[in-house]
DNA sequence: TAATAATGTTAACAGCGTAAACATAGTATA
DNA sequence: TATACTATGTTTACGCTGTTAACATTATTA
C-alpha cells in the first residue's frame, strides 16, 4: 500500500463523470468520490480548490465530448450537403443530451459559474462553435446579424429539446403515442427541416 | 409570543419564495427559512414531509405566475390577431423566465420528480396547455400531429432561449454588442415571426 | 369536560464541505 | 550523497445540513 496514489486527479475526475451520470450532480459527494478512489476524505483538496472545481472539471468533460459528437457527426464519408451536416449535427446533440441527460444537466446548471473557470467556457463555446460552422456553410453569405440569430435560435432549439424531455409534461398534447423522446427523434429530421 | 403560528405553512412558503429567487434553490437551508419565520428548525416538518416538497410547492407558484403572465399578455385590450397574441404570450414567457431565473431554474431543476408531486404536474400542464391554445388559434384546423410538432418546437424554443442567457457563450458570433438579454429581447418579435 | 388531533420544541444523528496541523514521499540543489 | 523543498497524502475538527424521535402545548371534537 503506497502513500502516494500517483494517479489521484485523474482518478478523481474519471470517477466524478461516472457518479454524476449516475447520480445527479447533487447527489454526488466528494468524500465518497475520495471513498472510492481508497483515499482519505480530504485527500481531493490537493488537486481541487473546492468541489465545484471538481464539478467543472467534470462539465468541461461533458463539452469536449459534446462538440467530438458534432464533429463525428459531420465528418461522416456519406455526409454531404450542408444540410445533413446540419441535420446529423443537430441529432448528435439531441443524442448526446439523451443518453448523458445528468451530465448534461450539470454542464447547463447555474451551480457552476463558467466565467470564474476559463477553460470550462472555453469548451463550452467549442461546443457552440461547431453549430456556428455548420450554419454558416448552410447559409453562405449571410451577416452576421443574421448569423447571430440563426445561431441563437437553433442552439435554444436543440436545448430546449433536451430540456423538453425532462419535463414530464406530454408534448404531444392529450394523445398518448409515446414518450416524447422518440417521437422527438422519429420526427426530428423533418422537425429541423420546417425550422431552416 | 404565542406557540401556535396560525399561518406558519403559508409563511414558509413565501419565504421559501423570495429566498429561492434570491440565492437559488440549492443555496436555501430548510433551516434558514425556519429561523426567518421564528420558529424551531424542525417545525416545518409539520407541513412539508421533505425539503423536496417545500421545494415542490415553490416550483408550483412559479408556474401558476408563469402561467397568469401567459394569460394576462394575451388578452390584453388592443391584441387582436392570433399572431400578436402569440407573440406577446412568448415575450411574456421569455420576460418570466429572465425576471425570476433562479424560481426558472427550480422549476425546471431535476431535483423535483413532477411525477411525484401531482399538483406540481398539473401547474407545469397548465403553462403548456395556454402555448396549444394560442396555436390552435394560429394555426386553424392544424392536425393534432402537426400541432404537437409545433408545441414542441416553440416550448422548446422558449425554454432554450431562456436557458441560452444563462450560459455565458456569447451568442452574438464573436461581436461584443452588449449582453444576450438585449439583443434576444429587442430581437423577439422578428425572431419568432421567422420562425413561424 | 375529557380525549384526541394538530402543531410546536428540544435533542440527537449521520453526512456534508472545508480548514488546519501533521506525515510521508519524491525531487532539486549543495 | 546529504539536505532542503515541494507535492501529496492523513488525521482531526468545525459548523452546517436534512431528518427522526421524544416530548410539550394548544386547538378541536365527542
Amino acid at each position: 500500500m503506497k502513500y502516494h496514489h500517483g494517479n489521484l486527479k485523474e482518478e478523481l475526475i474519471s470517477s466524478a463523470c461516472i457518479i454524476c451520470e449516475a447520480n445527479g450532480h447533487d447527489h454526488m459527494s466528494l468524500r465518497s468520490i475520495a471513498k472510492e478512489a481508497n483515499v482519505s476524505q480530504t485527500a481531493p483538496y490537493r488537486h481541487f480548490e473546492t468541489k465545484e472545481s471538481l464539478l467543472a472539471e467534470v462539465s468541461k468533460r461533458g463539452f469536449e465530448e459534446l462538440t467530438d459528437r458534432m464533429k463525428l457527426a459531420i465528418s461522416k464519408g456519406n455526409i454531404k450537403s450542408a444540410n445533413d451536416k446540419f441535420l446529423e449535427m443537430g441529432l448528435a446533440y439531441l443524442e448526446f443530451g439523451l443518453e448523458k441527460r445528468k451530465t448534461y444537466d450539470l454542464m447547463h446548471s447555474p451551480i457552476i459559474d463558467k466565467v470564474q473557470f476559463p477553460e470550462l467556457l472555453n469548451a463550452a463555446q467549442g461546443a457552440f462553435d461547431e453549430l456556428v460552422q455548420i450554419l454558416k456553410e448552410l447559409y453562405p453569405g449571410i451577416s452576421e446579424d443574421a448569423l447571430g440569430k440563426k445561431c441563437i435560435k437553433f442552439w435554444a432549439m436543440m436545448h430546449g429539446l433536451v430540456g423538453l424531455l425532462d419535463m414530464k409534461i406530454d408534448p404531444d398534447v392529450g394523445s398518448n403515442a409515446g414518450d416524447a423522446m422518440s417521437i422527438v427523434k422519429e420526427d426530428f429530421r423533418s422537425f429541423l427541416v420546417e425550422s431552416l
